[in-house]
DNA sequence: CAATGTGTTCAATTTGTATTGAATTGTGAA
DNA sequence: TTCACAATTCAATACAAATTGAACACATTG
């Protein structure tokens, strides 16, 4: 089986078969929900597709994208857990594999993104508070009450992490 | 009371208060977390600290950006319910306002944003497998498999938007 | 119907982000 | 210590998204 490139201009990606191309695809588009760099969904689909061990030359190869993206793209996959690095005896390279455990993967979103933002939204609303408590602040009529409205809000949204942390198992 | 533009280029937003600055500042930084325009943060930003109905002509001058990116801001505000147009009247102009109301934003956002994307992604799983299924596609060994653990996802989400609604008193 | 006031559109530009690839660092073997 | 190889870094570049502003469409007024 055999999956041409076209003439002229030499593409990387022959090698990729329909079914991967179409894997890769999907995972691109869901990346893209959430402002994720292609060269991310490329390399988590690729790795998802295969289910099998694969060092960062072959993604480059494979996929024909740059040394640098390939790294930058793995790093970022470790950071939130949806890639696991593993070794073999007497070889130097990293292997990596997709994680494909929607809870774990969740798991990490949950504590490293979802987290570190609400903290932050935390501490911006400690600020925005103080500010407005100064009087020369210039902080139009209720908007004190407001802010106080989007203390609930951030409540809520505390009180869900767990809702769905324990809907599905995690 | 007087903010002062600083001495040279003239600042269009020098009129803004310190409180409504930290206020749009928080709200831009919200909307980054889910890659809206700054500009899209700074009218809603400034509509939530004010309270009160602003015209685009309002917002073209106290937050010194353009008519092109107010009108579209608010189109984009208005298109996830997050801004209420009114009139009054003898006026011609458009009058908008925040929509406060966490719920009322998270129901816009529920339905317009994550169903239409979901039911996206379920397409395009029936396509990958139609794929798969083709025996030449040279989809790797188990990668059928790992497709369902895909449905399964898409399903645990499913289920998990009315528990949030729910929660929410959506 | 011309003149004015209002919001929208969209090509050009600016700004921001992702990608590349050569240089660099790190590491294990000889 | 030197060599060979793997991965990372980061300045330069390519690409994508947001913003501008002038032209436009539409409605209302005199």
């Amino acid at each position: 089986m055999s999956f041409v490139a076209q003439a002229g201009r030499p593409n990387p990606r022959a090698s990729l078969a329909p079914a991967e191309r179409e894997v890769i695809e999907f995972f691109v588009n869901l990346g893209r929900y959430v402002s994720l760099p292609r060269s991310v969904g490329e390399i988590y689909g690729i790795l998802f597709a295969r289910g099998e061990k694969l060092t960062l030359d072959d993604l480059v190869t494979r996929l024909g994208m740059s040394k640098g993206s390939a790294s930058q793209g793995l790093r970022m996959l470790r950071g939130v857990g949806a890639v696991r690095i593993s070794h073999l005896p007497g070889d130097r390279k990293d292997y990596y594999e997709a994680e494909a455990e929607l809870p774990h993967l969740l798991r990490g979103f949950l504590r490293d993104q979802l987290a570190i933002k609400l903290d932050h939204a935390d501490r911006r609303l400690d600020r925005l508070r103080a500010v407005i408590d100064d009087p020369s602040s210039g902080a139009p009529d209720g908007l004190s009450g407001r802010v106080e409205l989007l203390r609930s809000w951030q409540h809520k949204i505390r009180r869900i992490v767990p809702l769905v942390s324990t809907f599905l198992k995690i």
